[in-house]
DNA sequence: GCGACAG
DNA sequence: ATCTTGTCGC
């Protein structure tokens, strides 16, 4: 069976409508980041819970084998397993999730972020280093609406020489979200808890290629 | 045909 | 995303 590109943005299609676009948070504790990193076809998703005082509170991982290529707009069937599955292996609870990819920020308007929130049913903010779909426009001074026909979909920070494109993922207003991950920015380009994402799946990544390599040296003994 | 194109 | 050498700056 192979991945049908057609059917694949039908499904985007029909579950767009479901992104509930405004605040559905009153204040909260956690906030649980996404990333995956690769090793050949192994996907490694970390996810990794953080309180408001920069404590990592949990971290949850998930490595299955990916099949399906990077597709600009169809990120999320390549990433999402992943994604999910370590979220699903946190034991701690979590009240916000932030996802490295765009949410509304889309083509149709449904980014791997919304995929993130509409299937947890939680409040997810999508957060990403490039932009994938509509234009930029300045509000502000380091601050840019993305706008696609009229609509803002998103918005882009400009910290000191880098930026970061922030949309909706579910559950949570625009203006919110750019609020929460502005409080989770501490140096690095991306959020906090994303980072910590990140250098975990990309050590493990990193482990699973040495050892692969460590196997191919020794087995000639075998 | 050309440019854009999350990770 | 991943691969990958040298180079610039604190």
């Amino acid at each position: 069976m192979h991945f049908s590109i057609e059917k694949a943005k039908n499904a985007q299609l029909k579950l767009a409508g479901r992104v509930i676009k405004e605040n559905e948070i009153k204040g909260f504790k956690y906030i649980v980041g996404l990333d995956v990193a690769y090793s050949n076809s192994k996907g490694v998703g970390v996810a990794v819970i953080m309180d408001r005082d920069n404590n990592v509170i949990d971290v949850g991982i998930k490595i299955l084998d990916v099949k399906v290529p990077y597709i600009p707009g169809l990120l999320a069937f390549r990433e999402f397993p992943c994604m999910y599955g370590a979220l699903k292996n946190v034991k701690k609870n979590f009240d916000i999730i932030l996802v490295n990819g765009q949410g509304l920020a889309h083509p149709r308007r449904f980014g791997i972020a919304c995929h993130i929130g509409v299937l947890s049913n939680k409040p997810t903010i999508g957060v990403a280093r490039r932009k994938l779909y509509g234009q930029e426009v300045k509000a502000d001074e380091n601050l840019y609406q993305i706008i696609d026909g009229g609509e803002v979909i998103g918005a882009v920070l400009k910290i000191d020489t880098f930026k970061i494109y922030i949309s909706i993922g579910h559950m949570i207003s625009l203006r919110e979200s750019i609020i929460i991950v502005k409080e989770f920015m501490k140096g690095h380009s991306l959020p906090e808890p994303i980072y910590n994402a990140h250098v975990i799946a990309t050590e493990k990544a990193k482990n699973i290629k040495h050892n692969f390599k460590l196997q191919q040296t020794h087995s000639y003994l075998i």
